[in-house]
Formats: structure tokens, sequence, C-alpha cells
DNA sequence: ATAAAATTTTAGGCAAATCTAAAAAATATT
DNA sequence: AATATTTTTTAGATTTGCCTAAAATTTTAT
């Protein structure tokens, strides 16, 4: 019921890592937690002891109903603490997740849900993520990768699915967050890169590989 | 320059337990954190090596200028939280303490700087202790014990010296609490007891043990 | 189908933080 | 001053979480 701070971590790095397949390896989990390899097959066996995961030594593991669940938890605080420190205490789009990964820890349900109330119940994290409700659901809108959307169309920045301090540095110079409105104005073959106008701004262009980490949505 | 969780809360111990002398006992020490002399022993060690304290084999230990420094630190997170936590999330008095001594451990100074300048600067904590600000200093203004004010006097009630759930539950139910402005209608001397009358509020009378630990300040 | 390469697990060790039981030192009592 | 009591420290274990090096297993290449 009650997880020391590395079973967190482990968890839900687990969690991000499961994608369709579900499955996670070794190698996969020791690189996104900086650790060693021999390292994560002695918290497996951990975390499958206590019906977290299920876990075929070899072949990989996975979150259980119960270690999804937990999972949830660790999100939604994390993305909530996150929202909380982009709006109220005005942090930088980009500090927000180095400090949410320690606040994350603090498991109390009361604070979380007091804090949720707090906020509005925000539905999207900072970085457009969805927020986990405590019932553990969350929004799945339809979003599409901004290299793929066809030019002349408007479209609202709904998520950027890299989201490192290079990436972020970036995007705060061209003045790109969540929720911004543009148009794609041209979209350039030879080397993929789109002619982008954000309301209110200049037009101006983005390579492909920034434009496959920002995903947008149509509506509205 | 970084201290674990662990070495926190010694620190924030010794912190509190020295008064005046300024000399802490293991057995207190322990008392304190619900620990064992010997874990006491181990950590004093520690903390000796790392310059936080100077430390006497039995004959107990103290803050270095360092590890005051530190502690001041530890203090100034754990009640901007508590304020935080009262104030913005409607946590009722009581309850508090126990989730700000988990989030007193999350040690960026730029988070806590934020929340400070977030919660307008606030000089004591709901339970009227004084919030060192990010240089260290903190207000400490002239308290007196609400037993031995004189009567006919309009009081502010400024700290509670015991904050067990038991007394904040009397606290509560009496409905004071810091800020409350009262006054002392009469004084008995068979039992000590005293005859209350908060603003808008009936009188009642209160026990020498409640008076004991109540505080108050007269300016205003 | 073997051999080579990559992945994962096991074995053994280490540091932090705790504990119990025994020894040592300080303090109090006669 | 000697003895008893209390306090504190030391010795030796235990648990958690991590590591390196070696062994086992799976996967890939010939
Ligand atoms: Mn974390
Ligand atoms: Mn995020
Ligand atoms: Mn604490
Ligand atoms: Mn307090």
């Amino acid at each position: 019921m009650n997880y020391s701070v590395s079973e967190e971590n482990y968890i839900k790095a687990i969690f991000h890592l499961q994608g369709d397949s579900g499955n996670v390896t070794t190698n996969d989990l020791a690189a996104a937690l900086h650790t060693r390899p021999a390292s994560v097959t002695d918290m497996m066996k951990k975390l499958k002891a206590k019906k977290l995961i299920s876990y075929q030594p070899y072949y990989g593991f996975k979150l259980s109903a119960e270690g999804r669940k937990t999972a949830l938890g660790i999100v939604r605080r994390h993305r909530l603490w996150e929202y909380f420190l982009a709006e109220k205490l005005n942090f930088d789009w980009e500090d927000v997740h180095e400090v949410a990964e320690h606040l994350e820890h603090v498991s109390s349900k009361k604070l979380i849900d007091k804090l949720d109330e707090y906020l509005g119940f925000p539905k999207f994290d900072p970085h457009g993520d969805p927020i986990p409700d405590s019932a553990g659901h969350m929004e799945s809108d339809a979003r599409n990768m901004l290299s793929e959307t066809e030019a002349h169309q408007m479209v609202t920045v709904a998520y950027v699915s890299n989201q490192s301090k290079e990436m972020l540095a970036l995007l705060k110079h061209r003045k790109i967050r969540i929720g911004t409105k543009l148009e794609i104005i041209k979209k350039f073959s030879f080397d993929q890169s789109l002619e982008i106008k954000p309301k209110n701004q200049q037009a101006f262009s983005i390579s492909e590989t920034l434009a496959k980490n920002i995903f947008v949505t149509h509506e509205q």
C-alpha cells in the first residue's frame, strides 16, 4: 500500500516505458533510471513479490492491475505538482519536472485531493500530459503529430513528446507552449521542414525533428 | 550541502531540543525521534564528521553554526508548507504538521523562495511559530503565558506551546486559534482557572493546564 | 547448427540507517 | 569511597538499494 521512493520511481518508469506491447526490458529500464541492469533485476524480484508486476526472468515485465493503479497515483501527483509550480508559483515550463520528481513522493491522499481541488481539477499538466483524477481516469484526446498535419490548417499545440531541457529551451525561444494556436503555412518536401505562423507572431520555419515532437489538436 | 531525510530529521530535532543550555543528550534525542540511543550515537558520529554538530562522547552535542543554519532552512520549509496547507488548501490546524513533516525534505531553494513569495512572505505558521526568512532570520516577539496575564486585558493568541492532537482538538472545540482576540474576565485562585471571553463569543472558563500552553501578545 | 554477441541474472560486496545485547563510562546512592 | 544505577557507546546483525564481475541464457550472425 505504501511504497519507497525507489519503488515508486521504478513503478512510474515501467508505466511510461510500456507502450502498446506492454512489455519492458531490463536494459531499457536501467537506462531510463540511470542505474545498472543488476539493480533492476533486484528490484523486479521485489516488485513481483509485492504483486505490482508480472515478471518472467529473461523475458521482461509489465505492471499488474495493482501496479498500474499505483503508477497512475504517482503520475497524478507528479502532474498536479507540475501544474501547481507552473500556474501558481510561476515556474518556467522547463523547470517544473525536476522539482515534481521529488514532490510526487509525498503520498498523502488528502494532500493531493485538496491540491487538485485548489487548482480547479486541471485536466492537463504544463506539458500537455493528461492528469489522472482521483479514480485514475484521464482524458485521452486525439492528437496529431505536427509533422504529419496538412498545410493551411489552424491547430492548437496540445502536447510535446520530447521534454528534454534542450527541446523546451527551443520551444521557449520560439514562444510555443501548450495552448498556442498556429497555422501551417507551407511544408517543404526537400527536408520536411515546415513554415508555421503562431497567432500574433511572425511566421518562421521549424525542422522536421521539432515537428515530430509537437502534437496538435484541430478542434476549435 | 545536501542531506538525507534522516540526517535532516536529526538536525531539526536537535535544533528544537537545544533550549538555552544548548546541549542535547542521547536519550532525549532518541525519545524525540522514536528511535534507540544506539542509533543516535551512530548518527552523531556522522553529523560530527560533517561538522554540523560539536560532540563530546558521553557529554551530549550541540549544533555548529553550519548545523544551525541547516536547521533553520528545514524549519523554514516546514513552516512555509504548514502555512500553505492551512491557508491555501484549507487543512485543519491540527493536520498540517504531519504532511509538512514530509514536504520539508524537498529541498529546492527556488521552490521554497517562490512558495514564500506566493504566500506573501508570512511571518508565522498556523501554530504561531515564526518562519525564518531566506537568510535564516525570524521574528521573536514578546509573548506571555496566558496563565500569567492580568485580568481585564484584551490579548491576542500568538502561539501554543503544546501542539498535541488532544490540545489542538480542545482549542478547535473552543474556537481558539492564532490571532483570536480575547478578554480575561477573571482569574480564580482556587484552581488557577480563568474565565475568558473571545471576541464575538460567550465567556467560558479554561483550566490552568490549558492557560499555561497558550501564549498571547498585548500590542494592538 | 554452431559460434559470437547481447542481454539478463547471480554471486558477492558495500554504505546507510536501523536494531538488540553487551560493555564502558558517568552519575547517584549509601 | 565503594557500590548501584543510569546513560551512553560499542559490537555485531539486518534490511534496503545500489554496485562490479562472472555466469547463465537468449538472440543474432555465420
Ligand atoms: Mn521521482
Ligand atoms: Mn509533465
Ligand atoms: Mn521530517
Ligand atoms: Mn508549526
